[in-house]
DNA sequence: AGAGCTAATAAAAACGTTTTTATTTTTGTT
DNA sequence: AACAAAAATAAAAACGTTTTTATTAGCTCT
């Protein structure tokens, strides 16, 4: 009774050779057959087809990895939080593996997802999914400067798509956010306003992108023929706190900023809290640009102006890149640089107010 | 030259063969020496495993697989943000992700991401899992009040740890917070405060905690001999969005709340940004006690009192549970609910203010 | 009508393990 | 010293595929 339904239930899934033995035909055809081989007559592989889909069959994945090599997965570097400080850290990788996961919907991939803690480790962890070829492709981001990773990958050849850019000419898969433009967009537009000492919160100056938007920055002083406030570039982790802690260092100093670019909606929030606590207004006291990786802006008292960059979009990018690499496509094929929208929520300028 | 270092590069990873040529033992007495069989004796596993350590041999994780019909990976369901919205959601998974992934490390699991759309389709995957065996444990969260997923794993004897409980009396292994006490504890804080009209800002009433949340809300009016102004329970997802639409429905009600209670981190800033746009001061004007998923509404302006949860520690507890699961532990004893630290940042009373 | 093709299918080998079974070597006992 | 028992190791089978090689059947062509 409970027995007999449980061992009912029990029944182990049909392999190829069930599908052999209901069809007649050897598991190499079928194998064949379900493989989309042209070698196999048309009637024999839609009785096959057939008989699968009546038994309800799935090739085994174990089975097919041996054979064939591969591991029908993808994996994705995702950064740990470190444990201390409990701070508002990544939170962007939820969208960023979201988009990731729906590219890979439909195909034969799945997600792995691999934890790292620093460089280093990160590194170490794309070493090793390369050498037990763990996965069949990675994707990763924070990408440095000069990132050892892309060189490892590049050089033995495993596909990969990369979130940044790092600076060495070298051709590979990746998608990026146009960081130099936006950087230097939120400036002028900034200095436009009147501004003069302008602050960036930055990343840290190992990633690529951190260069980049100090790049912009740079630019825009340049090309409107100014000093760039350069000693207003804080770089540190995203954090919340390491925003505030910035703002509040940044508008200790003698001649502080009269307004802020930051890089994430993190340290905008750490930024805020700041201003918050020093009674001094967003749109009044002092501006500030940011990027709205979480689209979250929008909700901040008062709503401010920023970059908005569809994050789960890159996600799908990215994913759909690491499946084309992986089916064999030229890398050189597979770049994209989006540049984000502002979104103007406040005038940002100095207006009517005083430079203090 | 280039070409002799790439070959050399590219020699295959030693298999258990290579290890048997080299050492002069049979493959059979490496594999049992690897593992641990007490059958070999000490000196020969001593010298398997030095030409192991030597020859940098890592057992084919495709070919144990197919071997012991394991897939040594843990498996996690993870919430796809919507794609219309862009809606800040779901931003603890990074936190739980990382969570699973420390304690993962180390052991021989690998984490794999499943992303769903709905519950549906989270049984779907769930079953899909277990049907195909895609893994050898699963995780989830997001658990209903009669969640089909767990009557099914449950049923099919399948490792898992659900991050929730669901109301049947079932056993299995779970990390939960004990969202009943949370919201009795807030609730009663207000009412003491000497609030009447309290608002709960609720997920949606077919999650298990949205649930356990409205009966510890009522249970605080019932302790004190009011009427629950359960009127004033929103129930929805959890975005920013909802946190502020939901406020400003509330507070425009004839008799709106002087007090809010909102479930999650990303409904807070919604309800502040009602707030700020109605000109309403927290502490001041009306109290809001939330719960700090991801640590921080430190950071709000002003600091609000919250429930501090610290999410990566209950993503560790669910990877060491899903391991020791795995492993065989009886489900029984694997269970931590855990109570949320109130950490009081407003007085969150009414004070002298009129209760208009 | 039989050789030589081609098309279709079947058989066999291989991927790298673990586990069961078989064989050899060592130890202990008389 | 012979033999049984125990210990250690080797051989073989199996997991479920895919792919290479072999076989068979059906044609075409002289």
């Amino acid at each position: 009774m409970a027995e007999t339904e449980r061992s009912e239930r029990r029944e182990l899934s049909p392999t190829i050779k069930t599908l052999a033995a209901h069809t007649g035909y050897s598991i190499a055809t079928i194998s064949k057959a379900l493989r989309g081989s042209p070698v196999v007559a048309q009637p024999t592989r839609d009785a096959i087809v057939a008989a699968a889909r009546e038994l309800g069959y799935q090739a085994n994945a174990r089975g097919m990895a041996l054979r064939t090599g591969k591991t029908y997965r993808a994996a994705v570097l995702m950064p740990i939080t470190s444990a201390a400080g409990y701070e508002w850290d990544g939170v962007e990788y939820t969208q960023i593996l979201s988009g990731i996961s729906q590219a890979l919907e439909g195909s034969d991939y799945q997600l792995s997802v691999h934890g790292f803690r620093d460089f280093g480790d990160a590194f170490d962890t794309a070493r090793r999914i390369v050498d037990q070829s763990a996965a069949d492709g990675l994707i990763f981001s924070g990408v440095q400067a000069d990132d050892p990773r892309i060189d490892m990958l590049v050089e033995s050849d495993f596909p990969f798509v990369s979130l940044g850019r790092c600076r060495k000419p070298l051709i590979y898969a990746h998608v990026d956010v146009d960081n130099e433009w936006a950087a230097f967009t939120a400036t002028a537009r900034l200095i436009a306003g009147g501004h003069r000492r302008i602050a960036l919160i930055n990343a840290d100056r190992r990633l690529s992108y951190a260069l980049d938007r100090i790049d912009g920055f740079s630019r825009a002083f340049d090309e409107a023929g100014l000093a760039a406030s350069t000693d207003l570039v804080a770089g540190g982790d995203l954090s919340t706190r390491f925003g505030r802690d910035s703002a509040l260092r940044l508008l200790g100093l003698p001649s502080p900023p009269t307004a802020l670019v930051c890089v994430n909606e993190s340290t905008t929030l750490g930024v805020l809290s700041t201003l918050g606590s020093l009674d001094r207004r967003v749109g009044v006291d002092v501006d500030v640009i940011a990027y709205d990786d979480i689209n979250v802006s929008a909700y901040f008292t008062p709503p401010i102006t920023t970059f908005y960059q569809p994050i789960e979009l890159l996600g799908r990018k990215l994913g759909e890149f690491l499946l084309r690499r992986m089916a064999g496509e030229d890398p050189a094929k597979l770049a994209m640089v989006s540049r984000p929208e502002l979104i103007g929520r406040q005038p940002d300028n100095l207006g009517g107010r005083s430079r203090r």
